[in-house]
DNA sequence: TAGATATCCGAGTGGAATACTCGGGATTCA
DNA sequence: TGAATCCCGAGTATTCCACTCGGATATCTA
């Protein structure tokens, strides 16, 4: 019942990049030394960030990676999604294969999933990521 | 980001049984195969909802499972701690073990994870086993 | 234009968890 | 006694996670 640490590293990177939006791009050494996680682990989290469109990466000298859009516009949500595929927290009330299971209209703990789905939806898809700044710059003073 | 077999397996086992309360044991097998799971794998969520004290095991011919308490007093988050442990998106807002991460004071995604594990648990532990029992009975009609 | 700095890409790997199977022992009812 | 049933521990195949590595490609700067 748990995030794997890809969705955990993917918020924290997609943190700091929201901190320095709007200064350039940031290279992936530096975030990955400013929280902590491995270099080559991250380059993989970037390059699926990057394919869900989500961050442009700027290659060269003096390159990096930057959001493609602005922190307000991008959910938690959208972030786990990216890496860790749709948020359900059983296969059977993924809206994309809904039809795996035969048993679905009969099956006594559907409603409770979707609930549960809805829940977490909820939550992850009503925080951005300029909410996280807000909340850390808050914390600071 | 999803519960495993063992507590969709767990629920729909304990929900047999609730359906079947007050009406004596009901034997591994019978509930295995009302709800297709496997007979030797269940046998091992089994033991583990016996240990957590959910559910009682009786031996001998005439034997089977049954709960041991009421339904209405067995909440569905009661049945996925007993299988999978505690519900927390990521360790850092376990309660038992707080201190693993030394970040905890500056993280900025600390309160984004508490405030999901906190949806969790309020959706799971709002919903018992009479509920679920409830709901079948109103979509039978 | 050389070379340093980056991203990009795919393959590979060790460990842990999942989802089971299997064999045999203990208990109870008929 | 013997059939039914729970109880228990060991074993196993598969999958996913977390991470490493080597090298290709692109871009800036001197």
């Amino acid at each position: 019942m748990r995030i794997s640490t890809r969705g955990g590293y993917g918020i924290r990177a997609m943190f700091e990049l929201a901190v320095a939006h709007g200064q350039g791009p940031v290279p992936l050494r530096t975030v990955a030394h400013k929280q902590a996680i491995s270099e080559n682990y991250l380059e993989q989290l970037m390059g699926a960030l990057r394919r869900a469109g989500l961050v442009n990466g700027i290659r060269g000298a003096r390159g990096g990676y930057e959001l493609a859009l602005s922190p307000a516009d991008i959910k938690v949500g959208d972030v786990i999604r990216a890496l860790e595929g749709p948020i359900v927290p059983v296969r059977c009330v993924d809206q994309n294969r809904a039809h795996d299971c035969e048993r679905v209209e009969i099956c006594p703990t559907r409603g409770l999933w979707k609930k549960l789905r809805d829940s977490m939806t909820e939550v992850l898809d009503s925080t951005t990521l300029a909410d996280l700044c807000q909340e850390a710059a808050n914390e600071e003073s």
